[in-house]
DNA sequence: GCTTGACTCTCACGTTACGGCAGGCCGCAG
DNA sequence: CTGCGGCCTGCCGTAACGTGAGAGTCAAGC
């Protein structure tokens, strides 16, 4: 009884039956060997093919190419991995725009900033980088009017909405009386606003870790959408929130 | 002329024209006017929504069900916002918990571990947490048998083998000539074995950063099976190599 | 030795999420 | 008014399986 039968290796790797009935039709992964009544077994070679399988599936290939990839005669083990490890770090790499991108939506949607459809779409346009702007440009003959087109307003609940703007207006207003007296950003004054405003967000709009809030105040420096806010209350405050968050986060 | 046609927002949101019919057809995303001549007009809202569409497409749920998530009326958008964020972390973390497998899979290779089926398929085993380790136990009678049935022996390039394992070789000599004689694993002496060690792998294997190589460093003592291999050289040569590694990275 | 329940086999049709045409209407530049 | 590109609605094709149907197989228990 060597090797394993279809229902194992299944349980085992985590897809049917049928998935590896399939693989088998395709000529993807056939078993090395089958038992006198016609039963599937599974050896140990397999079940390696059958991982390597599983995991340019995860990252989205098509079974025909992964097919091509693994019976290339030119590409040993390591070349697999090696390819392997790089396709997973672009993805996370694209994955973490994508955070990066909620991330903005969030904060935007807080701070009553709008974003243009240009600008909702950004991180899913990076798929063509070149190809696309181009595109865009030609099509809509320049981008002004489409980024300028429209802005919407964003909905908000109207019970909460006075208890968390008073709220939001406090911490700006006890920045401001530090940053105006001359307190430095890493003060414990500051960097106490700094948590208050942490919890703050937190509590009425999302889990605002430390690494997330540093990610914000840098934001509120360097987006000037963001920056504006804080900008028009008085000048270099946004940069002194920025610092006394990311004093606050050590 | 308000709105923007099929082929404006297909090219602005990176997908085909079909995609949009498609997504008309079976109720998901419909523009919210149309032309005297039956042209789809696609307005703010509708691009809002049809960013959601791609967002959750993108993390593999299945259009019906994205149709549901969205008409959903007790979710407004920062309950979305919350749900991807949160979806976005997972995925990045199994991610990341594939480049780890890839990793040890890369590290087992070139140090000529081998590696159980079982730990092959650790990584997509997870998914299903108790529910596996239970279903694995009462179909093998036990893990103890597959966990050691078969370990096979990795294969490698014969040409550079020897030149390889001499470079290798030479890299644990020297750590240990270091260890024996008392020299800290911090010192220029051991970090430059470290760095050396880095550069090793960089040629020979794979792209190793300081990052990767640190954590090689912690699977070397972590790891029974990568640890046994320095081991016996001398005792606590694992965790000086580790130390020195970690002190090289700063 | 025979039944029984779990497992397996091979068709074979159904489903999802589109891709890719065909045949015909719209709209504007020349 | 005539292209020519864009848009329309079918409609068929495809990938990667899901989901039985009907029948053979195998180890366990009576």
């Amino acid at each position: 009884m060597a090797g394993y039968s279809v229902g194992q290796v299944a349980a085992f790797a985590g897809v049917t039956v049928r998935t590896l009935h399939h693989y088998d039709e395709i000529g993807l992964l056939s078993p090395s060997e089958r038992t006198a009544a016609g039963y599937r077994r599974y050896a140990g070679p397999d079940l390696d093919r059958l991982q390597q399988v599983l995991f340019y599936r995860e990252l989205g290939f098509p079974l025909e190419e992964i097919t091509t990839i693994l019976d290339d005669p030119g590409a040993d083990a390591q070349t697999h991995l090696r390819r392997q490890h790089e396709l997973l770090r672009r993805r996370i790499a694209r994955l973490e725009a994508l955070v990066a991108s909620v991330e903005t939506a969030m904060e935007a949607a807080r701070m009553g900033v709008s974003l243009t459809p240009e600008e909702r779409y950004e991180v899913f346009g990076e798929f063509r980088p070149e190809d696309h702007a181009e595109e865009a440009e030609r099509r809509w003959g320049g981008s002004s009017a489409w980024t300028e087109s429209r802005r919407r307003t964003a909905s908000y609940s109207k019970a909460d909405w006075e208890r968390i703007t008073a709220e939001a207006g406090a911490l700006v207003t006890d920045w401001h009386a530090l940053f105006a007296a001359g307190v430095p950003a890493a003060s414990p004054e500051a960097t106490a606003v700094a948590e208050r405003h942490r919890a703050h967000i937190s509590r009425w709009f999302y889990e605002c870790g430390y690494e997330i809030h540093v990610g914000l105040g840098e934001m509120y420096v360097a987006d000037e959408r963001f920056a504006a806010n804080y900008e028009r209350v008085a000048d270099g405050l946004a940069a002194y929130i920025r610092d006394s968050i990311a004093a606050n986060a050590r």
